[in-house]
DNA sequence: CGGTGTCTTGACATTTCTCAAGTTGGGTGG
DNA sequence: CCACCCAACTTGAGAAATGTCAAGACACCG
């Protein structure tokens, strides 16, 4: 009766892989083979339903760094994907510092609530230029209604984002900072890995000191030291926004770093 | 084509109150009222998909304050729901300090990530003696299958558990424990009056403060500090086990408190 | 070549932790 | 009914982590 869907592993559909760096012109043509990469970790999507993905988006924009994507108690038209570059999610606290709970990669989905709920409840801005594909929030909606696999793999994604949303609070609230950013780096790592977004133990880490100091609740210059003792301690190199991993399993170690909670396959984890 | 859902507000289904304290007899027919109420605040449930819910309960159980429900890495075969008590997500640090997650008190589902994912990345416990309504994972994904507006109602509900659990981010990350244990109360006691819980301004809140440092990332020490500040101010009281708001608007202001991420309806927030 | 954003450094302030020792209150066996 | 026991709550004093402020260094860009 219950029809259960295991996990599986596919690589990218043919030929196309999610835009590295810079603006190559595939993704113009709204490119959203990084999503079905992402949700394909979950199950294998059919052709029929991949089609179905790549048609609903209605076309792609490029918002330039530093901007407001979704603004806080809107509720957008459209769901929006990150297709290239690095955005996050944030909300503004009192004092005016700002409080970043997400960083968004190619693949993930900024908004899937807004199908649901009726206001977003914290904003997303880009941290540099970043390409999206859209799709209208009706569509999504149709989806859900009508394709049954489509709607178990967004409801997947949701709560593996939870689970990385839980894990964020556990880091920032249970470890020191030097272990805070050591764990939140080899996660970053690992993703861009699982998005096919990586060569050997090197990223692309285009973000600044304060963006990574208000994901992890901590000053800037605060931030500034403890990447140095990192360095220091031959854990990562950093430089030209490409981090390294020197040694993934000591940074693993001193992060507490257990991937389980991110919910990959096993040929992601190894890859 | 889109058929969309609308917010709206119902009371609990005739003569029966989600179980207030204590363990009422009403409790062992699987009271699952808790739920329907909390799915309820979504959308209307129909009478038959009421009914489908009320059926998919297969039985009801007690556990004993301090013990664990479900373990990290498990997967449980069964959906587990609070009726009456408080639980908790949780996980261990390194250190062998236990980090809360979520407080967990009735209506609240425990477990849904366990339809899609393949085990929990995190554990459940009581922090009192709690009675849980059990579904059998089966049954939920037929439930997806088959029910749009119940698999709604469910994707609905663990949305708004991942903005809660973006809030406790940025509680914890950002702000100082004085107003963090503010923002933490004024939540309580809105879920609480939310889930009818509640009389007038005092809820029945059996937490050590052990319970709250390890939600909130601080010491015991440090908790029972900012606890005795609090009531200095005038704030709140805390008798016999129950916390009673003194100046709710005063604590609201203290604690940055903004309702808006638990996507409540306007009912639930005046009440 | 100057300017602006980012990174780095130092000295001192504040928050929170650690440890260690009471105190209180409810429960339980004699 | 008393005596004691244990968990939870309190208190104090000194230590560690992190914040604040202020200034200088670097590097990229127009």
């Amino acid at each position: 009766m219950t029809r259960r869907m295991h996990r599986r592993h596919r690589l990218m559909s043919s030929g196309s892989g999610a835009g590295r760096s810079g603006n190559t012109d595939r993704e113009s043509s709204a490119s959203i083979d990084a999503l079905i990469y992402r949700l394909g970790n979950f199950m294998e999507l059919s052709e029929p339903d991949k089609q179905r993905l790549r048609e609903s988006i209605v076309r792609s924009i490029t918002v330039e760094k530093g901007k407001n994507l979704i603004s806080e108690n809107e509720r957008p038209d459209h769901v929006h994907i990150v297709v290239d570059g690095w955005a996050c999610r944030y909300k503004h606290l009192a004092d005016g510092r700002r409080a970043i709970l997400a960083y968004l990669i190619p693949g993930d989905v900024c908004d899937v609530h807004i199908a649901l709920l009726d206001h977003m409840d914290h904003s997303v801005s880009t941290l540099t230029s970043v390409t999206f594909a859209l799709i209208p929030r009706e569509t999504v909606n149709h989806i859900f209604e009508n394709y049954t696999s489509l709607a178990y793999a967004f409801f997947w994604a949701s709560l593996v984002e939870e689970s990385v949303q839980r894990e964020w609070f556990v880091n920032n609230t249970g470890r020191p900072a030097d272990k805070r950013l050591a764990h939140l780096l080899c996660e970053m790592q690992l993703r861009h890995r699982a998005a096919g977004l990586t060569q050997e133990n090197c990223i692309d880490f285009p973000l600044t000191q304060q963006d990574l100091a208000d994901a992890m609740g901590i000053t800037v210059v605060h931030t500034n030291r403890v990447m140095q003792k990192l360095r220091g301690d031959g854990l990562i190199a950093y430089d030209n926004k490409q981090l390294t991993i020197h040694d993934w399993e000591a940074l693993k170690a001193f992060g507490d770093f257990d991937p389980g909670y991110m919910h990959l396959t096993e040929e992601a984890l190894k890859q």
